[in-house]
DNA sequence: GCAAATTTGTTCGTATGTATT
DNA sequence: CAATACATACGAACAAATTTG
């Protein structure tokens, strides 16, 4: 007939953290003090938080007690409608050139003493990893998206990038080995390319970027995440993953196919809880979006 | 010093599941013979089982059993880079426009024999709910997207959207009061608006849409969302939310500052575990994207 | 359509381990 | 080191959902 007793009292719990009765940060009564305001068994006590922390309203730490979520301002990342660059896909400096134009924006409004909130504007001094380079058989996820026979080779460029001592983001980008063969050599190189790939490409291959698809898909962390972005155990954070695919149309790197044909594809993958993301279309406002809610 | 024994146990459950010595669909022996499988109590058992639903990899129900959870096929859903219609903004048709047209997509290359998959491509045919319009005074995370005092009176139209039975998406549009009092006398009508709302915008007012912006974030299912996707009521499975604001700079709307100014903000919501986003940006293939893997 | 069997869900009790202050 | 607080693990009983005979 009613809940269980368990959910009565996280359903009670929830009312007072959501009137704030229990403001974010406020530490809840430990478990035994629970039993006797509730008259459960610590059991039970200890199930009512679990139903809390698995909606992200709570978090326990062993040996000092359980805790109000404070609520993350989440970092706003724009995914480019500029073709010939954009988060996601870069490495080096083209990683962060979106996060670094927004801060120059705020440096500068505030130098001109105009009213800007710097939300959603990271503090931390954004840093990447020096690529972990290998040369791989391409799993099939990756021979999918390069429309590549399964276990052909492919270069991989794994990176971990960080705003200031934050983890941020684990991307990892699949070339044909093909490019290296008729002369990116410096795709193989354990070393930022820092003009951008898609500069270098065109460089030394003549190999035209003609535009990109991101897509983006929600799914729990894996073990990797899990360690590098600090995530809770529980597998209750999701990660949001972008899967960036570039294409080319200059003549001699597509397929038989006519049209478009993939060159590179890019997997990032960031905590869903601390990241929001925005695409313009249009004509659109010309400061950065601020993060927003929904309810 | 080692995991405890209920995520060892767990994690040999992973390993099995992941090498499919366990298929998606199999039943898990019950919890009794866990009991003797693994020499622990019927409790640990238990916890180890919670771990592995946490991560979705299984699911339980009552009565039947443990089961390993079967891959949903992704509904893949673009982001229009077309400032002029797109998902997430449209009533009626034009919400379903999208589907629509890769369904049409994939019925003329079958008729041709050509081999195409329709993965990605949902069943069951497109439906919306009829509206339900209100009017109310703007919540906070209402007026800080329409640039209005909060409690300032908008039109809210809501909707729920169906692929054949299944529920797709919940969906709320906010439209400032003051587009109704200059005459958009259909905003607050309950009822489809057929030619689309930026169709009838520019007829009715000559208010142009210039472009919009779209926020992505995740977050847990709300109750009502829960509900009315089904989603399991531990809250494991996030809600993916869209955001889209419409600007206009057509004179006579816009407010005392220079550039586009919203006229109205749409709030979307889908289960995390059942969608894809696709953005395209300069030139992509023709063909609809499939839904991807990204490990 | 009902009763029995099966299976997971809830709730209690208790003891011991581990992290933090 | 001691005190505090959450984490793990065991055992037991009854409830609720579902399938089977």
């Amino acid at each position: 007939m009613a809940d269980p007793l368990y959910r009565q009292i996280a359903q009670d719990l929830q009312r007072k953290i959501e009137a704030t009765e229990l403001a974010p940060g406020d530490k809840l009564p430990n478990e035994m003090m629970f039993r006797e305001i509730y008259g459960a068994s610590r059991n039970t006590i200890r199930d009512a938080i679990k139903w809390l922390t698995n909606r992200g309203l709570v978090e326990t730490k062993p040996g000092q007690g359980t805790f109000v979520v404070r609520r993350i301002t989440p970092l706003v990342t724009t995914l480019s409608a500029d073709p010939s660059t954009g988060m996601a896909g870069g490495e080096g400096k083209a990683a962060f050139e979106e996060i670094n134009r927004q801060r120059e924006r705020v440096r500068q409004a505030k130098a001109n003493q105009e009213d800007v909130s710097g939300e959603g504007i990271p503090e931390g001094v954004p840093r990447a990893s020096t690529p972990r380079v290998e040369v791989q058989f391409a799993a099939r996820y990756v021979a999918e998206r390069l429309r590549l026979l399964e276990s052909s080779e492919v270069v991989s460029r794994h990176q971990a990038f960080f705003l200031g001592r934050d983890p941020w983001s684990l991307q990892t980008t699949f070339y044909p080995m093909m490019l290296v063969e008729r002369g990116a050599e410096e795709l193989r190189r354990a070393k930022d390319i820092e003009e951008g790939v898609v500069g270098y490409l065109e460089k030394a291959l003549g190999l035209k970027q003609c535009g990109y698809r991101v897509r983006m898909l929600v799914r729990p962390p894996n073990e990797v995440e899990s360690r590098f972005f600090g995530l809770p155990d529980d597998a209750r954070t999701p990660v949001v993953s972008l899967i960036r695919t570039a294409y080319t149309d200059t003549p001699g790197f597509t397929g038989a196919e006519i049209g478009p044909y993939p060159f590179r594809v890019t997997f990032t993958a960031l905590p869903a809880d601390r990241n929001q993301f925005v695409m313009n279309s249009g004509i659109s406002p010309e400061e950065p979006a601020a993060p927003a809610r929904d309810q």
